[in-house]
DNA sequence: TCTTTATTTGACTTTTTTTGACCTTCTAAT
DNA sequence: ATTAGAAGGTCAAAAAAAGTCAAATAAAGA
């Protein structure tokens, strides 16, 4: 009754769990350990482990290349950043961003660096023109910028 | 399972670690040791032991020929890429934009930490919608984000 | 059923590493 | 001064992985 996708999740969870919260797999070995499209593997990884839900991927290709997935200790500081990237969705204005913004470093989930750098990447002055989606990219541009700082 | 040149960079690391900053080889020989092409020792340093990362590589060939790797400190801004941002204008692609944060990076302008981030608001997914202005707002986000680092 | 969402597959792309053939420079012996 | 042999350098092809994207299926909801 489970997908393939939810098999390959919990086999991976499971070595994640063995090996303490990091582990690192061959892509085209595992997909052909479960007899599937070494996509399937992306698939999996793209919609399961996912920043939301406190997994970071990095990757290498190439000879002796792979994937890891490293999983975030849940401290409350990336706990809250993870709740805070999971509710930015739809149109944000840029008062608004800037609130979220100020509001962030005040509770030291971001440096100061970050905020001027982040504030400017948001700004009316970056994204302003006139332009329907203009609220829903400046939504995208904080949360991923958010999520690169969760990552590094 | 990493790579050769991997093993490679871990055992020169080590050597230039135990002699302080500076360490001698010959090329034949240590190919021969980790049973490769001798070229590939070239990979290594050209991948590895770059300036922007700090190192410096010397070497002489014919009888008695080595190479020679010093670890040195990175130093000095460079004013000109300076200009370069005020050239920002017009339409930047992602790729474009990626390279221009790297070669920033590489000059050391702007810190490892900003470089994530930049990509991170300049990247695809960020300023993605199906868009006309969409290349334009990336030159936007770009350019305001590095005026931002440079008042700061 | 009809429509929407999630999964599976596969062709094609990009990145990174490995290998090898050929080139240039240096030392030392003639 | 010439030259053989010893090093190291270059460059590009082949190989090894992983990434992307979209079409085809399957599952879930209305």
């Amino acid at each position: 009754m489970s997908s393939l996708s939810d098999k390959i999740e919990k086999y991976l969870r499971n070595l994640i769990k063995r090996y303490e919260g990091e582990v690192e797999i061959k892509r085209n070995r595992l997909a052909d350990d479960f007899d599937c499209a070494p996509s399937q593997i992306n698939y999996v990884l793209d919609t399961r482990f996912t920043v939301e839900r406190g997994y970071i991927i990095e990757s290498r290709r190439g000879g002796g290349g792979f994937v890891r997935i490293i999983k975030v200790k849940l401290t409350s500081e990336n706990e809250a950043m993870k709740n805070i990237i999971k509710q930015l969705e739809g149109p944000i204005k840029p008062k608004e961003a800037k609130g979220i913004i100020k509001r962030l470093h005040e509770n030291n989930l971001i440096k100061k660096r970050d905020r001027i750098l982040i504030e400017a990447a948001v700004s009316k002055d970056s994204i302003g023109f006139e332009n329907d989606d203009k609220n829903l990219i400046r939504t995208q541009v904080l949360k991923n910028t958010l999520k690169a700082i969760f990552k590094s």
